[in-house]
DNA sequence: GGCTCAATTGAAAATGATTTTCATTTATAA
DNA sequence: TTATAAATGAAAATCATTTTCAATTGAGCC
C-alpha cells in the first residue's frame, strides 16, 4: 500500500487530508522501520517543520483505528507503529533489535497449538502476538567489525 | 515456585528480605492475574497500607532482574507482571481480557519457523514473544447470561 | 540481645509521555 | 466563493515512571 493509496483511503472513510497528514503518512510509508511518535515527530522536523506533536499522536490514532498501521511489541516500548503493508492480512513481524528494519511473514502457522491450547484450557482464543527479534544481516555486520 | 521461595531467592542474590518486598511477593504470588504497577499498589492498601508506590516500582525492577517475574505484552500496556512458576524454563502465556487470567504453555514450537524466516531473510533470531489472547470459561458465562 | 553499616524506604520533586482544552485555521462539499 | 464541521497547535492537565535525599532498618557480628 502507497503512501498516496494509504491517503485515499482515510478520505473514503470522511476525514480530510491535511498536509500534516500527508507528510505523516508519508515519513511512515518511506521507512523500513518501526516509528515511535517522537521518532515521526524528529523526523518530520527534516522536511515538513512545524508540525505538532499532537497532531502525530492524533494521526496515529486515526491511522491505526482505520487498520492502516501496525504495531510493534519488541523491547519496551508498546508504541511504535509501521506501515501495514497489506491492510487485512493475518501477518507478524520479525524485527531487528539494532535498526528497527521489520520484515513480515504471513506463515504462523499457530492453529494445531491454539486448538489444543482450546480444548485443555477451557479457554476461547480470539487472537495471537507473535514477533521474532533478531539482527539483519547489515547490523550483524557491523557487530562482528 | 512459592512466594517463600522467591523471598529466599532474592536473599541468596545477596538482597533484603524486607517486609516490603515480603508484601508485594505475596500479592503477586497470590494472583492468577498479570498486575501493573498500580494494580499492586492498590491491592497492597488492604493488607499492608503504607508501602509507597516507588517500592513497588523498585521490587518489580530487582525481581524481573533476578529472572522472578514474567512480563505480560498483552492490550495496551507493555507492563503488566506475572511470578515466574518455573524460573529459566521457556514458556508462553494465554491470556483472558476479562479477567485477566494468565495460563502458561510451554511448547511453542516455532523452530521450524524460524529456521525459515532465518534462511530467508538473513536476519538472525535471537528470540520470540508469544501470547494468545481469550477469554476464560468463567468470563465467557458473564458474557452469555 | 545490642551495635554497625550498607541497603532500603518513602515523600517530594523531576522527568517524560500522552491527553485534554480551546481558540484559530482550513479542507471539502455545495 | 462560501459555509461549516473537522483539524490544528499551543498550553495546560494528567498520568506513569524515575530521581533525589534524609530517615529507617535488615542482617551479620560481637
Ligand atoms: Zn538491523
Ligand atoms: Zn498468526
Ligand atoms: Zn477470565
Ligand atoms: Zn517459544
Amino acid at each position: 500500500m502507497t503512501g498516496k493509496s494509504i491517503g485515499l483511503q482515510l478520505r473514503r472513510n470522511g476525514f480530510k487530508l491535511t498536509p500534516q497528514r500527508r507528510a505523516i503518512i508519508d515519513v511512515i510509508s518511506g521507512s523500513e522501520e518501526h516509528l515511535t511518535p517522537s521518532d515521526i515527530y524528529s523526523r518530520l522536523q527534516h522536511k515538513y517543520p512545524g508540525i505538532g506533536l499532537v497532531t502525530v499522536y492524533r494521526t496515529l490514532e486515526l491511522l491505526e483505528n482505520s487498520g492502516l498501521l501496525c504495531e510493534v511489541h519488541i523491547g519496551d516500548t508498546c508504541r511504535s507503529y509501521l506501515k501495514r503493508k497489506r491492510p487485512g492480512e493475518h501477518h507478524h513481524h520479525l524485527v531487528c533489535a539494532g535498526c528497527g528494519k521489520v520484515v513480515d511473514f504471513v506463515d504462523c502457522e499457530l492453529g494445531d497449538l491454539e486448538n489444543r491450547l482450546t480444548s485443555e484450557t477451557g479457554f476461547s482464543i480470539d487472537s495471537h502476538l507473535l514477533e521474532f527479534m533478531g539482527r539483519c544481516a547489515s547490523c550483524r555486520k557491523l557487530v562482528s567489525k
